[in-house]
DNA sequence: GGCGCTGGCGCAATCGATTGCTGCCGCCTA
DNA sequence: TAGGCGGCAGCAATCGATTGCGCCAGCGCC
């Protein structure tokens, strides 16, 4: 299984490796006479040749990968995103290096990643504190972007709009006729619960609807959590509810159920974020869509950038790809 | 951002780098004066060293990197999988890159992977036609694992039991006192969809219910297969239905909850493996839970023992690890 | 006292591709 | 005729780590 390498090119070309090398490269500067050019390329063809990159990678002092760090592998939200990310990598070249650091870990996956030279930068998404994001980055040494998360000193960043997301959600909540809408928040102090809260309380704001902070309950990011969180709210008699995620909507829809509330008819349920699982619950759930793919892409796409040595431009939150209206919401009882 | 190597740490313990490289690697055939020893282990310490894997690879011809190539990204199925793989990869020092495969890929994932040295071997998650599949593997030239998937003549595989786990299923719906139990084909020909069906059969025979194959609609791997699979099944009235995976059980729910059938007290409904969105479904589903993580840990160790030239055993079946009894199952009507 | 052995370590080749520099050939100009 | 120059292509160093081989000093043995 010896794989073709460029010596092997070069002698069936008849030229030196160096010449080999600058057409297979397209290099410009060198002048190659037309005919030697297409005798190389010819016989890389016939030899199905593909440059070794680790050899390459040594030389160039780049490895032409990504690594991308997720929270966890089953969310469909990240799913997503590094969905988008393989196919922006894959345009320019690039592979993708896949790994989580779930709540538990011990060692710093960033770093793991980047010693050893194994990638030119990294994509991250974390749910983790502050400090200890910023502490493990800084330790990586290699370009990074995060995804739809923000840090002080990190310049380089893609979020989504979570605050038009709450709002186009309330509005459409609104125009069905709900006043008393509560929501499922975030974790409190993470950038988009904050956006989200913001957004929620901004629409409800423009029509005339007044905030009432006991319509909100800390749900976190979890279905159990969702759950608890709808529990408290239910004596306030919502007759629609904003879930900071679909997870967390999902949970709040178990427990209207089994509070005996019909969904829509006495109560709306909205989630935040799309995603296939929307369409397997009962009944399916109305959802913001989220363009997480995109997401995903223009970050490696940013990354890449970062890599050749350009300075991107920042990238404005992403809008929502807008509502995805399923049988979940309906018009406000009486 | 210049990083250490080798020959830093060897020149900080005042030895050659050939020296410096013996000990770290800890040969075994050299001797090496304990206390020169200690001072390069003092040194890498000091300096942070982490060999550049690029160089490494290139001299050992060995990347320490698997691809891993899955249909899907969001099916939690394949998360799991590839997260068990995530595991058992790190814990030999080894990455893992990520691609996936949809059904309308034009180039083959696996030679681009293989290609260019990039990867040591590939575990491969395939929905594809065995055809299709064995020429592409075989263009990539290099050891490869299939996950939860048979293919002649490519004896390395991970294979969840499936026939177990349908019959474990029916089991309990048996015990439950249900005899009219539908079930939710897989995609006809596909190995696992063979295997469930079988495990169905074998289990009603067993407990000496007749098979019908009206009972049988063949449902696929979607939401919606399942659902319309449901909705032709529902005609036969059936007390309880089998799913063939998570995702046409949770496509079935919905149909009877239109249908206004009541779950579990007019039909019961169980899916084949676990998954968090199985608690998020209404009422919140019954499953056979199956050590899908497991499988992607032992798919690496076996491709990692592939690649050190081991020839290992090939791996039984792997069983599942039980029903997960939620409260979309429940005893027969009447 | 010379020879050989062995422990301990350094020299240098090697993996495959990239790239700065040099060399050769032919033609043009002075 | 000599010098110069432009077009083309090869030589060889380089990236960082691994590893076969050889060197040297010290010791034991005859």
């Amino acid at each position: 299984m010896v794989r073709t390498k460029l010596a092997d090119v070069a002698r069936l070309a008849g030229v030196d490796i160096s010449t080999a090398s600058r057409v297979l490269r397209g290099e410009a500067t060198q002048r190659i006479r037309q005919e030697t050019r297409e005798r190389v390329l010819q016989s890389a063809r016939t030899l199905n040749y593909a440059p070794n990159q680790l050899a390459r990678g040594l030389r160039m002092a780049r490895s032409a990968t990504f690594g991308i760090v997720v929270p966890q592998l089953d969310n469909p939200v990240f799913a997503s995103a590094i969905f988008g990310a393989e196919k922006a990598t894959l345009r320019h070249g690039y592979s993708l290096l896949i790994a989580h650091r779930g709540s538990d870990a011990t060692d710093s996956v960033y770093q793991r990643m980047s010693h050893g030279n194994r990638v030119d930068g990294l994509l991250v998404a974390s749910l983790d504190d502050d400090k200890l994001l910023r502490n493990e980055l800084e330790a990586a040494q290699v370009p990074f972007v995060l995804l739809n998360r923000q840090l002080a000193d990190a310049p380089h960043a893609v979020v989504l709009d979570s605050r038009a997301a709450a709002e186009i959600a309330v509005d459409h909540l609104v125009a069905l006729g709900h006043r008393r809408i509560a929501h499922l928040a975030g974790r409190p102090g993470g950038f988009n619960a904050g956006e989200r809260l913001a957004g929620y309380r901004g629409a409800l704001e423009r029509h005339g609807i007044g905030f009432d902070p006991a319509l909100v309950a800390v749900a976190g990011y979890t279905a159990e959590g969702g759950a608890q969180a709808m529990r408290q709210l239910l004596a306030q008699r919502p007759t629609a509810v904003l879930g900071a995620t679909l997870v967390t909507a999902a949970g709040a829809m178990a427990v209207l159920h089994e509070g005996g509330l019909q969904i829509p008819q006495d109560v709306s349920v909205v989630g935040l974020h799309d995603a296939p699982v929307a369409t397997m619950l009962y009944p399916q759930l109305t959802t913001v869509k989220m363009p997480t793919e995109r997401m995903g892409e223009l970050a490696a796409d940013l990354l890449i950038a970062l890599v050749d040595g350009r300075t991107p431009d920042t990238i404005a939150p992403l809008p929502p790809d807008g509502m995805v209206i399923r049988s979940s919401t309906g018009p406000a009882p009486f």
